[in-house]
DNA sequence: TTTTTTGCAAAACCTTTGCAGTTGG
DNA sequence: CCAACTGCAAAGGTTTTGCAAAAAA
């Protein structure tokens, strides 16, 4: 019986339930906020808002930006959408039953690994312990150097989260 | 002994000892650059861009903001100041020889937190362990919810770095 | 029909860049 | 003197906001 994972989303299995939680809530589920979610059904990835008003380049129908900024916000607070700052350059956003996943990003090469929150469990309680801060680094990534840039020429690099 | 510590700043105690390493690095020390200096290390924490550039809100000679920023740059190539990402909102500067310390950020009140690195250093080594990863909160905070945000009615409140 | 949502345009925000003029060494 | 540096202005990239037109319920 331990404390919630961190990543805390509304949990939905399937489009349709995503776009239930949308009627359900008394917003309307507009064509744009359909084909944002499934786009983001669609993805490999957490993608920024700007790959989603393009319809991932085509592949889906195109949005307003603007719009697209300003939907993420509601299925944000929907619970339905999180996104993760990756650094520099724009937000990535992601289903939050797609990818409930933790980061840890590189400030030299600005590579991002993606990892289960059951791996930083430990290390989350210790920094509450000590701290009473409750880490989460599904917003705000663990900063530092990757593997590869700590120790060139190693051969354990992780895997990206974009692919 | 160990590693060297996360911020890893030219280590000068003066002013003085920072014009140096600025004229012996062969780069002049202009008025702006000294008054930066001045600016950073009168200051209680770290500063955005924009204070510096005024001065501390009058308190020393303003300068331009572009050159502010081209300066810092600078300075940081140097290995004088480093600046941190203090969440959304403007990036935080600092001189490394009065600030080498590590934050927390609260993601819901953007309260930020400073610590002592060795604070942190098991908790570094156990990263390092386990993903490779070499750990670094001077740059991009570790995130998540301060003591406050996540156990509302506490009295255990962490003190802010900016005062 | 009524309220929400969209699309466009414009702005806000932080930061960088171009360039002519100034300054440090 | 001459390269380095400044100040100003303009642009860059990301995100937000205002408002009339369009669409969902």
């Amino acid at each position: 019986m331990s404390r919630p994972a961190a990543g805390s989303g509304v949990r939905v299995t399937s489009l349709d339930e995503a776009f239930d939680v949308v009627r359900g809530s008394g917003l309307r589920l507009s064509a744009a906020r359909r084909i944002l979610i499934e786009v983001l059904a669609s993805a490999g990835g957490p993608l920024t808002a700007e790959e989603i008003a393009s319809g991932l380049r085509g592949r889906h129908p195109a949005s307003d930006l603007a719009s697209t900024y300003r939907n993420l916000e509601t299925l944000e607070a929907l619970g339905l959408v999180r996104h993760v700052h990756a650094g520099h350059g724009p937000g990535l956003y992601a289903l939050t039953s797609r990818d409930n996943r933790e980061y840890l990003i590189c400030e030299r090469c600005d590579a991002v690994r993606a990892v289960r929150p059951e791996a930083l469990d430990d290390i989350r309680e210790m920094i509450r312990t000590r701290f009473g801060h409750e880490a989460r680094f599904g917003h705000f990534p663990l900063g530092g150097l990757c593997a590869e840039c700590a120790n060139p020429g190693d051969r354990a690099a992780g895997s990206d989260v974009r692919g």
